[in-house]
Formats: C-alpha cells, structure tokens, sequence
DNA sequence: TTGTATGCGTTATCAC
DNA sequence: GTGATAACGCATACAA
C-alpha cells in the first residue's frame, strides 16, 4: 500500500506537508503542492481513514441499524440517510436486527467498536440499559421511528420519527367517513411504540365518532407478512362482524391481503383494506392500496442531519422531530364501489386454483447461459 | 474512551494481557483471564477496530457499492450480503451510486480510503479503468449482477449474478407459448450488460420458435419507473401493434404499468405484461405480475461469502458464480383469460379521475400528535 | 505465563 | 512555508 510517506519521498518532501496538501489546512506554497500533488496521482495514493481517524478520534462513518432493510419503509429510510451521509463525506454502516434484542445488543457492541461518529437506530423497547451503552461512549444517537422510555436514563437521546398517532387517526378517520362501524386491526408487536400508537390513534378516531370500541376486532403480532397472514386467520376464526381492516404495517398488509385471498374474500368487495405505510418505493406507479405513508426518506435524511448538527455540538438538549404523514387514498375500500367506478378487484380463486396459477416454472436446461466467458463456473449456492 | 490500558491498570497486568485475553491468542492464565474479563466488564470497555485494523491492516468491513438501495432487488441482495457478513462478524458498509458513473469513481476512491477487506459492487460498465483501481491496491472484490469487459485488466474479477439471457429466453418463451407473436421489449440502459443480455434471450426465443424479430418494438433507457413510463410512452406513440410487453426489470414495469392504466390500456384483456424480477419482496403475498424472479438474497449472500475466501487466498483463480432464475407465472399476461378464470384487472380510469382517486388528502390539523413527550419539536424538514 | 519494545499511517504541536 | 517529534490504541516479536 501507499503511503504519505511514499508520497513525500517522491516529491521531495516531509509526510507533514503530504498531509497539509491533502486535508487543505495550513499553507503550503504553490509549487510544493503541485510537486505533492503530481506525486499523489503517479504513486495512486489514496489517505488511509483508520491511521487519519486512530489520530482524529474520528471515522466519517455513520452507523445504520433498522429492523429490516427488505421492508421499503427502511430501504427509503436508508436511502435518505445515505444520500445526507455522501453529503456530507460520511459512509454509512448499516445492521438488519430483526426487532431480536439479542442481535441488537450485538450490533451495538460492534457499533461502538467500530467507532462510527454517529447512530441511528429504530430499536427494541427493551433495550434500553444497552442503547444507555451509546451515550455512556458519547455517541451522538439518533431513535428512529420510535419512541422509548428515558425515565432509566441519564442523557436524552434525540428522536426523528413519522406521527403514528395522527396517521392511525386519519386512516381510522377515512374508513369511517366510508361508512365503515366494524374495523377490525391487525397490529404490530407491542415493544414497539409505532404499534402502541396505532392503536391508540385507532381507538381515538373510533371515539370521536363514536364508534364503540371492540377489544375483539384486535390481533397482535410480529411485523411480518407471513405473521399478518396469520393473525388474520385468526382475527377472522373469531366469527366476528367486520367490514374492514386496518394493518399496522405494510408487511403486515401484504399478509392480511394473502390471507383474504386465500378464503375468497375479495377486496374491496367484502372486505377493505388500508395499510400503515406504502407497499412499494414507487406505489403510484401500481396504484392499489389506500395507505398512510410516512416521508421515510426525509426522515432517514433528516436523522443524518441531526447527527450531524449533534456532533458539533454534543451538549445541545436532545431534539424530537417528527414528520407528518399523508393519506393516499387508492381503491382498496368501499368508497368507489359506492361512486360507481371500476375499482381493482383482487382474484377470488380457489386455494388449489391459487397455488395453481402461481406455479414456479423450472428453469430451462437445454440452454448454455455463458455465452462468450471463459472463466470457471459453479453453481453451488 | 476507555482503552486497554485503563483495562490492564484496572486488572493489575499488562496491556499485552488484556489483549491476549480479548483475542482469545497464547496461553492466559485462568486467574489472570478472569481478573481481565472483570475489569473489561466494569469499564464497559470495547476494542477499537481502528487501532486494530491499523495494525493487522483488516478493518473486518466489507463494502457493498449498489446502483439502488430503493430496489427490492438490491435491498435482497444487500440482506443476504449483510447476513453472511454478520455471520462472519463483518459489517458492511453500502453505498448508492445511482448508474452514475461519477459517483462511482467517486465510491471507489472512498471504498479504498476506507481500507474495507472486500468489495461488492454492481457496476457501471464504462468504469473499468477505475474500477481497476480495487485491483492495483489488491481488494478482494465480487462484481455483483453483471458482466464487465475484462480485455484491458491485469487480473480477472470474481463475478456472482443471476442469468439474464436464460431468464428472458424463458419469460418470452412463456409469452410465446400463451399465443403472443408481438411482443415489444422495454429494456434498459445498454451500458449494463444485464440489459444486453435480456435482449439477447428475448431475440434468441423469438428465433427459436420461428417468430420474426423487430426492432422497432424495443426501447431504451434507465432501469427506472419514471424511464419505464417515458419508454412506454415512446413505444405506444410509435402506432405499432403488439400484445405483451417485456419490462426489462421490475421499476421498467411500474412504469410501464403506469403508463398503460393512462392510457385506459386493461391488463391483462388489452396488453399482457411480465417483469425481469419481481417487484416486491413477499410478492407472493400479493400476486399479480408473472416475473422471473433470481435468486436475490443467495446472489448477496454468495457474494460475501466468495469475499471471505479470496481473502483467504489472494491468488487463487478467478471465478464466477450464476445463480438460476425462477419464472413465476401469474396473471399479468393473457393465458388466464382464454381459460375462462377471473384474472386481476387493473382499473380502467380516464386520466382525470386517475389523479382524482390517488388523491393526496392533508394531514389532520385539529389534532396534537405528541401525546406524552415535552422535548423541544422542530418541523423542518 | 507475562511483560517490554516497536510500529501500523496519520496529524497536532511546536520549532525553525 | 516547512520539518521533526510524538501520540492515537492495539498486537506482534522477542525477552524474561
């Protein structure tokens, strides 16, 4: 590897102004910095962040660690924070935890040891003696989405998240004013304040309509699709009465539709159905579901930045910013129907027929696939 | 910070032993071993990677350099990269360089700086000679999805990807087979070989099964949904006649799908429709668009995987690994229509009503959103 | 089994 | 303007 002192050999110099040259500071005349920097570019020399970050105390690097990056809410969430992050010649390390307290004690130790500069972090609720590790390291950290109880703790963190309680209000809201008495919720895990506030926004709509409240229409579980699949099966084994579904999330979403189909329950004929979050980067380009979406990449944008603004600053008071949310109303509820209109109507198949037509077709084999390459080939996985 | 040395001053012994004890390397006596685990537990202390990777010239990071997080694609791959990492107590740090040859240089320059163990990078093909940077400084790197014009470089690349040419030989011989003789192509950016390369086993089907091949129903641009609409656009305004179209990757085909719902174009009963890739992570959860699908999260997961063993082996020979594709058949294309099912069909809606019902409505004013908390709140975003 | 000395590549400090 | 020196935290070689 080449180093400044490679550099500062060939152009004749000490490392000392190698690295003035590099970092701009202090003044160096104007024929050493081009003898420097012609140098530079022969030798291909590029600064080494670990022996410049060993002496700063610094890394450049920001630590990303979300649930899951296959849910769009969090790839949009990363997207943000990353492009704030090149902004600012910050790189982003990022962690997948799966709401596992375990792997998100782990990541933190491996956070800390990496030495990033800065935090974000959508965690498990109960956690917290862990999380308090960051600001023990002064850490500049910033929660996403959620929020936790600091009553444990020392410091305050700062907060960027979406308004869980109003979006669930307005989303309740909309079903309402639909027609709709009978919402049943399919909610996400509990240690996690983006379900408690769910609910909550959920139930405060019901009351100022006043709806009466069914503890019955309920059904907790994991933020996943296969878990939203599930917990409908057994909201619906209930034999309750109900028109419509609210899902927490759109993983759970996904689910709540894969089970509907599954009984031949069409949508939004029978049933109705509005997700928290968009289903896709670019929804409007396949529009379906009636959804609450959060500015997900803003508020990965804004999270960087206020890590940013903490750095300079570490004694600031801690900072809650939280971003609005917004209707799109799309045709997944009963509202069309009623207008008259030609909504989307989702399959209504048989089980067999279902998994029927959405057979996997094998690969073809009587076919070479490396058409001018020479290179060896495997094709274990 | 708390170093290894507050730790050995803390135990009583020597920096060396604590370090010895963290590595789990020589012989330690058990007394002694505890002593240290005691004093590294009440200090909270954690190894610095930086201090260590200077010495032992690793920093256990891997990059992961990727055109577009916002891609259910990639986000699988980049979780299957982070899993194997993890699994390897590897982070992965990952960058969006957006098909932008600029800010892939500029990636690359960055990547070296940070002395990663290994890149992963999907790559711009007109970059060789930047990309050739990570082989003069002797980087392990895994070109990701597509293939490079290696005839200029010292050293070959490793290569993980799917199989472009025989998954589009199979989508079109599926659309074939359901009675489809005109089958236009939105492809992507020709500068991406896997763009070429589903050119190549879309024009390779059509001359197997004796169909002629036009050139004027393929269009191209970026691997966008904005481009997909536009190319769309494009293609229809041309006055030619066709009855499926093939989007050469799943954003290509929202756009597409957007398109033709503007113009009251019914999907499947007017056009049918298939994706290169599917567009959602669980889309079997909500099944419509038939797709070939790849292997995303094993295509990162190999990747990572063959990183850790050129790491182990600088020299070995270069290889390539092509993960197969999956067609997964569903109903965006003509074939449940003549068997007399009731296929999903997109609403037909005259331009107007469409913006009319994906209507955004405001967020609720009348309503205080932070329940419980009394942290100062910025709105600025 | 444990400790001492040294250096990884860089930059802050102070000297010239 | 430029250079010598020391230090960041750690792990290796060698000594004890």
């Amino acid at each position: 590897m080449v180093t400044i002192t490679d550099v500062a050999k060939l152009a004749g110099v000490s490392p000392v102004t190698v690295s003035r040259v590099v970092n701009d500071s202090d003044y160096v005349s104007k024929a050493t910095r081009e003898k420097v920097e012609h140098a530079i570019e022969e030798l291909g020399y590029v600064p080494h962040f670990m022996a410049r970050g060993l002496r700063l105390n610094r890394t450049f690097t920001l630590a990303l660690v979300l649930p899951d990056i296959t849910n769009v809410f969090w790839t949009t969430v990363a997207r943000g924070a990353e492009d704030a992050a090149m902004k600012n010649n910050f790189s982003i390390l990022f962690y997948n935890v799966d709401e596992d307290v375990k792997k998100q004690d782990r990541v933190v130790d491996i956070v800390l040891s990496q030495q990033v500069d800065g935090v974000m972090i959508a965690p498990h609720d109960s956690d917290i003696k862990h999380l308090a590790k960051l600001q023990h390291n002064r850490v500049p950290t910033v929660i996403l989405d959620r929020i936790l109880d600091e009553s444990q703790l020392e410091h305050k963190f700062d907060f960027v998240r979406g308004d869980s309680i109003s979006g669930a209000y307005q989303l309740t809201r909309h079903l309402v004013r639909l027609g709709h008495k009978r919402i049943a919720m399919v909610s996400g895990n509990l240690h996690a304040s983006t379900a408690r506030d769910r609910v909550l926004g959920y139930r405060m709509a019901l009351q100022d309509q006043a709806i009466p409240f069914d503890e019955d229409l309920i059904v907790y579980g994991e933020f996943k699709a296969s878990a939203g699949a599930a917990m409908t099966h057994q909201l619906l084994d209930r034999g309750l009465t109900f028109t419509s579904i609210f899902a927490a999330n759109n993983m759970i979403g996904m689910g709540v539709v894969r089970e509907l189909l599954r009984r031949n329950i069409r949508i939004p004929e029978d049933m109705s159905i509005v997700f928290y979050d968009d289903y896709a980067t670019d929804s409007d380009y396949f529009p379906f579901f009636t959804v609450i979406t959060q500015q997900a990449y803003e508020i990965g944008y804004a999270a960087a930045e206020m890590l940013f603004s903490r750095m300079v600053n570490l004694d600031m008071p801690s900072r809650t910013q939280i971003l609005p949310s917004t209707l799109i109303v799309r045709y997944s509820c009963g509202a069309q129907i009623k207008d008259g209109k030609s909504p989307l109507s989702l399959p209504v198949l048989a089980p067999s027929e279902f998994h029927q037509t959405t057979s996997r077709v094998k690969p073809i084999e009587d076919f070479s696939s490396d058409a001018g390459e020479s290179s060896a080939k495997e094709s274990n996985q």
